[in-house]
RNA sequence: GCCGAGGUGGCGGAAUUGGUAGACGCACAGGACUUAAAAUCCUGAGAAAGCCUAAAAACCUUCAUGUGGGUUCGAUUCCCACCCUCGGCACCA
């Protein structure tokens, strides 16, 4: 039989609402405070599988922490303003208001029905005028510091949705939220200046103790790059061309400069353009496409400016200038000095193009086989490698030095009036006598090697040329006898002309030449510079801020962080308190007031206009408090604006006249763990962290970063392992198995599954909850056989402390499949004998509290313990000692069986206990053993 | 393409300052109880070969933590190269 799990949750609960367990007393100084938070719930209605992975195990977490003596904040709230409320409203006609009260009812509810511990008594809701006052208090504050501004940008729109996205609601070029392509359109708007703070966003990562993946998907959202500006003069005209580049050191190489076709500049090349038709039929070509099919289509288009050209500061050189759509007009200057030989879209566009492409960076490398040695002499010289391959076979002709371990293709000096192919042409013939050679190819430009060059005894510099010739017949000529003494020639398979096999040090810049010899490739690494004038012969990273100074440019760092865009073209959302003075500049709503209500006389049906334009009472409220002539601001806060303070107001979520309590900010923030969804790494993450610097700056907050551990927790998937979807048919209701196997088992199955702050996922597994529920059950006949008696048996001693220390440590790890592990350890061990000792018993009960807290209520009242269970402290044991560890042994580190021993044993006690076992001996073979390897406690290892 | 996290039985997973690989659980098999089933309890189990045997178990041997090398008395753990999966970014100059 099992147990009636239902009566047992009911009673459990009313009796913590008697006892009111679970308000926090935020004054509390007698004990450390830890504020726990998980990401509140968007009031859908319906509680699905992932809400109870989020809440249940925090909670676990809330309430081991509490009897381990924590004052602990572990808040619920609703985050209710947003567009499916208004969806559902245009659906049935529903009042977004009722509607969103009703789920948050519901919700409510099901979240009770948890068995969690939040502290309702701080329940704030986003579109409670108590709460959205606040709201629009903090974007007044950030407004009159200038970090609201009202501005027009190129923004993205979202043509199902009918409102403008932040450029973090795009995913892949799609709405975020209906996955419709995105619009781009040009609108005066509402930004926070998220940018001022990239710098900040990106060094704050350091000191937080979040996950390596978590912190790297932030810094590449900000997307540091330092470079500098640099200044491209038009030929006859006054205006210049401002580019962003990362690479100066390659500005020799500038062929071309391409604007942006949104370039502000072109309009003004109007009438100089020969072609201006074609340019202009281009830019409108281009605008009227989504971001999406811009980005999907990778080929390289433009339009030459005929008729402008810019000169390259450096070789002071004329060079074209063209449009093309690879530009971004939203980053850097939104045009760029194009350098093909060393950037990869330059490159395609160069070649699609047929524009020179002039190489100024060489390769470098030092050989790590053979090394310049210190204190030899370095010699400077032009090289040549020759790849031969013959058409016949596909092989290809090598040297085997006889003297030096060496592989290479034939190769030498260039002599003094000789070109790269002659030069090859005669190493070949003189090292290898082969002469009847075609289709000679010069493979890219010089690389730079370092290397000891033994047969000479000198450290070389060389600066070599691949070239490479195809065989036309296996003509030879009698080769000289130094040279057959020096080398064997052969022929060797491509499979073994690879960096690994071959000697040059150049050899990986080789192969890569070799594989797009065709088309060629665009070398975009760091390297020495050539054909740079003064510059030749220097290094890409020493030379790249002289060169900037050099012509004048400024040194900048851009980041790919755009401002964050809050306006939104819809009801349900929080009113941004703006007004326009009769002239249209944007006053904000003054304090006394707010709440500066959402008007409720509106049609919200999507125009693409505002609804709030709809609303006369909303303009009678201007009128009437503003004067004649004035006019509300009709756009709505983003709702990650309502989100990104809610953990402040928690700790002050009634007080009617501050957003919060500075001395319970001082007390409580920073935010102790926070969990929650990786799909919020890049938004509600980043944008809570920007809040709180800026809110810090402004001194509203007592600290910089609002959460010191983030924890992402991992996915729950269907039973087949696919991801849960009504159209798959897979959907798991957790409202089924909490019917049938009660909340306790499910949430202790949720605890079991896996480790909580890993990015993994996990497939529900339908016979995972009974399993649980009969662990439980077996818990329930134990109590069957509790007895009074203080003698505690010494196994069960140590198991009860290994699993106390066990859960708690596991615990704070949120590992806590293991933390249930050691429960069901502990279990085994207790079942192990017939009588149950009920202090022991009762410690069970505590330690099952967190996971299962009905049914150990239950178990508690049964032994007559006093209170809640909820209320104990969590059972502590003396570390049980024991003399006697059984040490493995090893021959030759292969366990040959075990032994106990003493910790205090000596190495010559080790072994003649190791060697009495009969195993041992067989193993030695009859040998003695030359090594002992004897760690005390662990292992002891014969070597023979 | 770049960055990050991973890869362990049939499955979820456990073990890493290098020291008995597979904890705990699921599924599975055998047994006990039962008229029978369910429930419960007990037992087994990484793989392969060998040995023993009527058959099995025990036992012993070898192989096993994505693949291939290396360091070490000893490697899931450290180093090098590669393969695969997942996540993030992606025409960001």
């Amino acid at each position: 039989m099992g147990y009636d799990h239902s009566e047992i949750e009911k009673k459990a609960q009313e009796k913590w609402a008697t006892l009111n367990l679970y308000e926090t007393d935020l004054k509390d100084d007698s004990k450390e405070s830890y504020y726990l938070l998980f990401e509140f719930p968007y009031p859908s209605g319906d509680l699905h599988i992932g809400h109870w992975y989020a809440y249940a195990i925090t909670d676990v977490y809330a309430r081991l922490l509490r009897m381990r003596g924590k004052n602990v904040l572990f808040p619920i709230g609703f985050d209710a303003f947003g567009l499916p409320a208004e969806n559902a409203a245009m659906r049935n006609g529903a009042d977004p208001a009722i509607w969103t009260r009703a789920n948050i009812e519901r919700m409510k509810t099901q979240i009770r029905s948890m068995g969690t511990s939040v502290d309702w008594s701080k329940e704030i809701i986003t579109c409670d005028p108590s709460y959205y006052q606040w709201t629009q208090w903090l974007f007044g504050k950030l407004f009159e510091h200038k970090l609201a501004e009202h501005r027009e940008a190129a923004v993205k729109w979202c043509p199902k949705d009918q409102t403008v996205l932040a450029n973090e609601q795009v995913v892949d070029g799609c709405c975020e939220r209906c996955g419709t392509a995105v619009e781009e359109k040009r609108l005066t708007q509402w930004f926070l200046k998220i940018t001022d703070y990239a710098e900040r966003l990106l060094t704050g990562l350091d000191a937080l103790s979040w996950r390596e993946e978590i912190k790297e998907a932030q810094r590449a959202w900000i997307g540091k790059s330092e470079g500098a500006y640099l200044t491209f003069p038009i030929v006859s005209r006054d205006e210049k061309i401002k580019v962003f580049t990362t690479r100066p050191d390659t500005l020799f190489g500038a062929t071309y400069v391409v604007l942006a076709p949104e370039h502000p500049l072109i309009e003004g090349f109007r009438k100089s353009l020969m072609n201006a038709d074609e340019v202009f039929e281009y830019i409108k070509a281009t605008t009227k496409k989504t971001e999406r099919e811009r980005s999907e289509n990778k080929e390289k288009t433009g339009v030459k400016l005929e008729g402008i050209s810019a000169i390259n500061l450096a070789t002071k050189e004329e060079i074209p200038v063209y449009i093309a759509d690879y530009v971004l007009a939203s980053y850097g200057t939104g045009a760029v000095m194009a350098v093909p030989a060393h950037d990869e879209r330059d490159f395609e566009f160069a070649r699609e193009m047929k524009l020179p492409i002039k190489e100024v960076i060489l390769p470098e490398r030092i050989d790590k086989r053979n090394p310049p040695l210190p204190g030899k002499e370095s010699i400077a010289r032009r090289n040549v490698h020759a790849f031969v391959r013959d058409p016949k076979t596909g092989k290809i002709l090598c040297l085997r030095w006889k003297k030096h371990p060496w592989i290479t293709f034939p190769m030498g000096g260039i002599e003094e009036g000789e070109d790269v192919i002659g030069a090859a042409k005669r190493e070949i013939k003189e090292e290898t006598g082969y002469t009847h050679l075609k289709n000679p190819r010069v493979l890219g430009g010089e690389v730079r090697a370092e290397y000891f060059a033994a047969h000479k005894d000198q450290n070389r510099i060389s600066f070599t040329t691949l070239v490479a010739f195809d065989l036309k017949d296996d003509k030879q000529v009698a080769i000289a006898s130094e040279e057959s003494d020096a080398h064997e020639v052969f022929w060797a398979d491509p499979s073994e002309v690879t960096a690994a096999h071959m000697t040059h040090a150049e050899m990986d810049v080789w192969l890569t030449r070799l594989a797009h010899e065709k088309e060629g490739s665009a070398f975009t690494e760091s390297g020495v510079l050539a054909n740079s004038g003064e510059f030749n012969g220097r290094r890409s990273e020493e030379v790249k801020w002289e060169i900037v100074q050099f012509v004048g440019g400024e040194r900048t760092t851009q980041y790919r962080l755009r401002d964050w865009l809050i306006s939104r073209q819809r009801y349900w959302g929080c009113p941004i308190p703006i007004v326009y003075d009769p002239e249209g500049k944007p006053h904000v709503v003054p304090p006394e007031h707010l709440p500066w209500l959402l008007p409720t006389d509106v049609d919200f049906k999507p125009t693409g206009k505002a609804p709030l334009a709809s609303s006369k009472e909303l303009q009678e409220r201007v009128t009437r408090i503003f004067g004649e002539g004035w006019t509300p601001e009709y756009d709505t806060l983003d709702t990650f604006m309502d989100s990104s303070w809610y953990f402040l107001r928690y700790l002050d979520p009634k007080d009617a006249h501050d957003f919060s309590d500075s001395v319970l900010m001082k007390k409580w923030l920073p935010i102790n763990r926070y969990s929650g969804g990786s799909e919020h790494t890049t938004m509600h993450l980043l944008y809570a962290r920007f809040f709180m610097k800026a809110l810090y700056d402004l001194a509203l907050v007592p600290v910089e970063e609002p959460f010191i551990e983030r924890f992402n927790r991992g996915l729950i998937m269907g039973p087949d392992g696919q991801k849960m979807s009504k159209s798959k048919g897979n959907v798991i209701n957790p409202d089924d198995f909490v019917k049938e196997y009660g909340a306790d088992a499910v949430r202790m199955y949720l605890a079991f599954i896996g480790p909580y702050n890993e990015p993994g996922s996990y497939p529900w597994n339908l016979d995972g909850v009974a399993a649980i529920r009969k662990f439980l059950e077996r818990i329930i006949r134990l109590v069957e056989r509790v007895q009074d008696m203080s003698e505690i048996r010494s196994t069960l001693a140590l198991a009860l402390a290994r699993a106390s220390h066990k859960v708690s440590e596991d615990g704070d790890k949120f590992k806590f499949n293991t933390s249930v592990a050691a429960l069901m350890i502990l279990m085994n061990e207790f079942e192990t004998a017939t009588i149950v000792p009920k202090s022991a018993f009762a410690s069970l009960v505590i330690m099952l509290a967190p996971f299962a807290p009905h049914l150990a209520e239950h178990l508690w009242e049964r032994i007559g313990g006093k209170g809640s269970v909820h209320q104990a402290a969590w059972p502590v044991f003396p570390q049980v000692i024991t003399n006697e560890y059984e040490v493995v042994v090893q021959v030759n580190g292969k366990r040959r069986g075990s032994i106990l021993l003493a910790i205090d044993a000596t190495e010559s006690d080790a072994v003649i206990a190791a060697r009495a076992v009969p195993t041992v001996e067989v193993s030695l073979g009859g040998k003695e053993p030359r090594r002992v390897v004897y760690v005390a406690g662990k292992i002891v290892n014969l070597v023979v």
